[in-house]
DNA sequence: TTTCTAACA
DNA sequence: TGTTAGGA
């Protein structure tokens, strides 16, 4: 239940899912045009991507490069989003949480955001990421 | 500085 | 898809 809050949190920007991804960020805002996917907003109407979402675009990016069209890949998405919310599927291999609690994992990225900003935008990132994916 | 929407070379 | 205008 955690692990689900934890991938589902909306946490960065576009900026940050640019880098994360390798999309530009007018892709990233058409397959969202698309119905691919429906980040959350803050009050200023900025997007904000959680895990999954990033996930999602990953798994858009690789069915473009198989040649899908976005209404092809939209269905596809639409059917993972059918066991929709909590239905986490007694089948659907729940990933286990990695040794960092939501308020550590939180507080790191929060720090990362920060000081990526000021460094190798990408590599800080990418290299910490990796540590969420199993 | 970053992101947003809308629109067009 | 890229890019830009114009604003928040």
């Amino acid at each position: 239940m955690a692990d689900q809050f934890r991938r589902s949190n909306p946490l960065f920007p576009i900026g940050i899912v640019q880098d994360l991804t390798q999309l530009t960020g007018r892709q990233i805002r058409y397959y969202e045009e698309q119905g691919l996917i429906s980040p959350s907003r803050t009050e200023s109407k900025r997007r904000l991507y959680s895990f999954n979402d990033v996930e999602r675009l990953l798994a858009i990016k690789d069915y473009i490069d198989q040649g899908f069209n976005l209404a092809a890949i939209r269905h596809m998405l639409e059917q993972e989003g059918e066991k929709e919310a909590e239905t986490t599927a007694p089948t659907a291999p729940v990933n286990e949480a990695p040794k960092v609690s939501e308020k550590e994992l939180h507080q790191l990225l929060k720090t990362q955001l920060q000081e990526a900003g000021r460094f190798n935008k990408t590599s800080l990132i990418q290299g910490e990421l990796s540590r969420f994916y199993r």
